[in-house]
DNA sequence: CCACCCATGTAACTAGTTACATGATTTC
DNA sequence: GAAATCATGTAACTAGTTACATGGGTGG
């Protein structure tokens, strides 16, 4: 389970609530794990209990506010974490089990379908394209930097890859479609 | 939800036993769409509740054991599912987690995890190439197996990707412990 | 003062995993 | 006749989703 370790390196990099966790998490690590903000909230519950983290009362916000920040037990945890080998990740794209459905009983009219896929990847990757632009077109970089800047280049090679697959299998159902 | 759609089309392709449909979805759907044993008979006896499927004993095989079908109103249920837009397939990656960590508390020794990884992506791309060989090189190909290579073809270009990205990844982290 | 966003939650549900049970058939 | 594999399941749990509740603060 990967949740609370991402919420620890999430802490870890600016101590905050957990509605602005969950925020963070939309624009950055969500990217890649998604979590919806009653999962956060359970999740920070249980790891405060687990002694891995810890909350303050925020001085002058409103009450309840409490603002998270990682303990030593916590990261050590994370480290642990780290070295253990994670299994494969399951993979779970449903657009491929729509094309073999359509293989299967012939056309489902997925054209569709693949072009909103087609905008929703072109969104993520200038999207990705802006950030990169914005915060790491530094001559040098940190050691932190660099490695955030390998994630994105992945996440950015991921969404070409996309585009292009999505582009030929539209061709592929259109050519379909005129004979 | 998807898995007793990607039952369905298994089903389509070929009507089979329950046991029959975990084996098959581990060398094929499994690619794209996970899922155990036990998720599979629930979910079959949910269809089969559902009118979706129907089963058969198998004269001359042992008791217990059933065949399933798809019945009109699985086909049509599956071609709802087709023409209905899926919501953009959450993804998890645990290794982008673990490299966020890497950034925020220095360096966790994770060369060993991508190596390893490097090593499972290279034998599923292999396994795919051997499936595109053996099942594909006919010079001319019917809808159905233009589209299941079209498939293959996007896990393929997946894996190289994800390949070269990691070998990427290993010599920015190597580059690291020289310095 | 009303509507909207901030901020934290609870409850109920669905999906997926892990561990175990059971009996039948094939293989050494 | 013992061990392995075939074949179908049950039970208990963990993770993730959806819908709703609650109360404070802010802008018009």
């Amino acid at each position: 389970m990967s949740l609370p370790h991402a919420l620890l390196t999430s802490i870890l990099e600016k101590p905050s609530t957990g509605y602005e966790l969950a925020r963070r998490f939309d624009k950055s690590i969500a990217y890649f794990w998604h979590a919806t903000h009653q999962q956060i909230y359970r999740e920070l519950a249980k790891m405060e209990l687990a002694g891995w983290i810890s909350a303050t009362d925020i001085a002058g916000a409103r009450a309840g506010m409490r603002q998270y920040q990682v303990l030593a037990e916590g990261v050590s945890e994370l480290q642990r974490w780290a070295a253990s080998t994670s299994k494969a990740m399951p993979l779970r794209d449903e657009l491929m089990l729509k094309l073999r459905a359509d293989a299967a009983i012939g056309p489902l009219g997925l054209n569709g379908e693949l072009q909103r896929l087609l905008e929703l990847h072109s969104q993520q990757l200038a999207n990705y394209l802006v950030i990169r632009e914005r915060d790491f077109s530094a001559k040098t970089l940190s050691r932190a930097a660099a490695l955030q800047l390998q994630i994105l280049n992945g996440g950015i090679a991921f969404e070409q890859g996309r585009i292009a697959w999505l582009e030929q299998t539209l061709s592929l159902l259109e050519q379909d479609l005129a004979s």
